[in-house]
DNA sequence: TGGACAGGCTAACGGTGTTAGCTTATGTTT
DNA sequence: AAACATAAGCTAACACCGTTAGCCTGTCCA
């Protein structure tokens, strides 16, 4: 039973990473389990909630790689972008989601982390930071910065913005 | 031939303000307009046409409300948000979509420059300024910061950031 | 008078998530 | 051992989606 669950949200993940969301239909995971669709519905409520399972997974597997960075504000930012670049549909998945209130306890505080860390504890910083940084890596996923810019100096101005506050008024 | 071009975006608009993307479709376009779905492709060859039309709407009203901020930094940001809060759906069309490269000339350079303004015209700021603000917004419209969360002081501090960086290297 | 064409229509295709209802195997209980 | 419960598969189907094919009707121009 346990085993059928994640086979299943393996499956999805699959899926998700190799075509993008809209190749990871019901049907299509079904399929590589070895099952149909409807059956799936005796391990999971709905879609919704396999996606739940992949959410937990890129929450998560976000939180190992920013931990893995090295200190400091850049690499931080720069493990970020590294993971979102690496693995994009599973951290559009886990990032523009609806944010759904079942996390497991905790996780979200893991993923923001690395974040507070960075910026000395201060929350309203650590905020910011992570807007910037999500912010980055949307506009590059969506292809919103003009083909072959290059986007290290925004990084770096970004970064140095923020570096320069927890300086400064400490 | 043109006025039912106009009346399929208007309707598309208002279906997709009032109730959301997927509250978009084809059918209720059609619907709304008093055709069926398929009369729809003599005006359009997809729906992805229809969503274009959307996007420049969606642009243009966007730089308008950048371009009617007082100057500087702070107001820049704060219409950014109010504009991305009062039309949530239609930003997240304007802002999420693979960006089709058929806009009209100049649209983009338009919405961008405000932040370019603000910036005192350093591209690499204010795309970093940019993406902050766009981050922000789409981790507020995503529910991603703690229910409740007072935002003001991020922005603040994100403002800020950006700001000391103009005044700093001039 | 005829022809072209714009712009509607219905019917249909293949896709989606999902539900209802049936079957079959397993395992537990009497 | 017999009976029943449950887990977990199945097929058929529903309502929706974007889209295409093909038909019909009105308008306008040669």
């Amino acid at each position: 039973m346990a085993e059928r669950r994640e086979q299943i949200v393996a499956a999805a993940l699959e899926l998700l990473e190799a075509d993008g969301r809209e190749a990871m239909s019901m049907r299509g995971i079904a399929e590589r389990v070895g099952i149909r669709a409807p059956s799936l519905y005796k391990h999971f409520p709905d879609k919704a909630a396999v996606e739940l399972e992949l959410t937990v997974i890129g929450l998560t597997e976000m939180a190992e790689a920013l931990e893995a960075a090295e200190p400091g504000l850049l690499s931080c930012a720069r493990a970020h972008r590294s993971f979102a670049l690496t693995r994009p549909h599973l951290y559009r998945l886990t990032t523009t989601d609806p944010l759904p209130r079942m996390l497991p306890e905790g996780l979200e505080a893991r993923a923001a982390g690395p974040a507070l860390r960075a910026t000395d504890g201060r929350a309203d910083l650590a905020r910011a930071l992570w807007a910037f940084a999500h912010g980055m890596v949307m506009l590059e996923l969506d292809g919103r910065f003009p083909t072959g810019a290059d986007l290290e100096p925004a990084w770096i101005a970004g970064c140095t913005a923020f570096q320069n506050m927890t300086v400064k008024e400490d």
